[in-house]
DNA sequence: GTCAATTATGTAATTAAATTAAATTCTATA
DNA sequence: TATAGAATTTAATTTAATTACATAATTGAC
């Protein structure tokens, strides 16, 4: 858990000197690595002693090791506050916010993951006899990646980015079946009556997309497309992908481990599968 | 140039008592963050000023800002050798540890991506009237969600996945078509017949694959896929995938910064072409 | 080899920084 | 409105880091 998103969170919980401290710091937390106890405490307006105070708050021993473990968080955060690209940026610019944007998105859901719901939707996926995905727009070609992913694990898994055959194979879904949707907003209106007919059809559903949206509603299990995080600028569409691109990528990680190493002949096989496609 | 790395390098041209400080702290980089001037001066058998005239040979202002800078250039060390997933780790653990790959991938192709290359490939698409994209497995959805992104920007294009259809696709492409192929390996049979279709054919081809490989060799321009990357193990089939998308992320962005203002109204046309199907 | 001249290092003193301890001021509640 | 308790400050103390000066080591010219 980096240091400086700890300091955002807890500002509600500090009393009124510590957060003043606090906001004092994410003014410019680059400059305060360089700050002696007294500088601070001017910035702030608050007394010497109180910074020290607030470092053992902020589960630190002394000011100085405050300081270590916030320069330490902004080498990440440096990509945190990620720029948005802009017009005049050359290639070498664009690359590089890019890269920042995206790994500042993993950054976020390191946060915002809940080990315990990872833990019941591998869980759900494990137990399951078949799992469908769905996903359209945008999400259907992650609901294809995580197909690609899961099927390999052992259980029949199919995507489908059809609204009609989606309609159909949500009904005739049961128990045993493990319905998984993508969906970036959680708004859109065929993906809730999906959702609503997997229900009945009494499926477990486990949506990936916006929390506090209808879609999330209805789901046994959600978990956050990041889409809250979406810069809505029309240049950075993406974040969100690599986040759940990443989230699929920890539920098939967790799916491997729980079948241990019986898996791993299904793997080989899958993969030897392929070896008269290539060229040596 | 991070200052872990400046110290090492630095040893042979330090005078005796410095560069027995610089071991006495490459010993333990970590634990060096929270010694006091002594204590460092103790390990290193020296006194204690020459902690401080050592700090400022390293171009710092004083020790604390050394310990702060040497905290900085420890973060990056840290998530770069990402652990392995293994079994008996919990949830908990592997969430970090994928997250941690992840974001390490991404800071592989930092260094690897060539901004001329990507800027001849934003021309090379930039020029063309038909994008056609290939990719089958695991690329196939790579494909389908480059094509999501790129005909927003107004060219038309299509993502195949099917074998036959990606012949025929190849061999009507003309001077004006780009064919963009996804390929981790770089040496699928079916791939490289595709390629040499396309050729044969006359269109642009840019392949994002394993360079080196026989598919890169028939490509005007490639870009790597980072399969040079890929932790063999069963559990990791994923960095590449984020590299892949990431570096799809970096051309639509390039693209639609050349395309420059006027792309803006499409954009908000195929936004808004949406906004029927959602729950508000 | 030996004697400046220079550079490198150590010792003691000083300054600066951070924390503790005691005193004071708030705040909430009976 | 009195008072317990928490929060904060002031003043004192301790700890850390650096400066200034002294000493030792090293280098190069003779």
């Amino acid at each position: 858990m980096s240091l400086l998103s700890n300091l955002k969170r807890s500002i509600p919980s500090l009393s009124k000197a510590e957060s003043r401290i606090a906001k004092a710091i994410l003014i410019d937390p680059e400059a305060t690595v360089n700050m002696t106890t007294s500088e601070l405490a001017r910035l702030a307006g608050v007394s010497d002693p109180m910074i020290s105070r607030f470092c053992r708050t902020m589960e630190c021993t002394s000011f100085p090791d405050f300081k270590v473990q916030l320069a330490k968080s902004l080498v990440n955060k440096v990509s945190f506050i990620s720029e948005a690209v802009s017009p005049g940026d050359n290639s070498a610019n664009y690359i590089e916010k890019r890269i920042n944007a995206n790994q500042a998105a993993l950054e976020y859901i390191r946060t915002k993951l809940d080990p315990a719901i990872i833990e019941q939707t591998v869980a759900a996926l494990s137990r399951s006899k078949k799992i469908e995905i769905f996903g359209m727009g945008g999400c259907a070609a992650i609901a294809k990646d995580a197909q690609h992913k899961l099927f390999r694990l052992g259980i029949p898994t199919m995507a489908h980015e059809d609204h009609l055959m989606q309609r159909m194979v949500a009904a005739s879904a049961d128990e045993d079946t493990t319905i998984l949707i993508f969906s970036f907003t959680g708004r859109t209106q065929a993906m809730v009556e999906i959702a609503e007919i997997a229900k009945n059809s009494g499926a477990k559903l486990i949506t990936i997309c916006s929390p506090n949206s209808p879609l999330a509603e209805l789901a046994d299990i959600t978990i956050t497309s990041g889409d809250e995080l979406e810069d809505t600028t029309i240049y950075v569409p993406m974040t969100t992908r690599i986040i759940i691109l990443t989230i699929t990528d920890i539920l098939t990680t967790g799916l491997a481990l729980e079948q241990g190493e019986e898996i791993e002949a299904q793997l080989k096989k899958i993969k030897h599968s392929l070896d008269s496609t290539k060229i040596i």
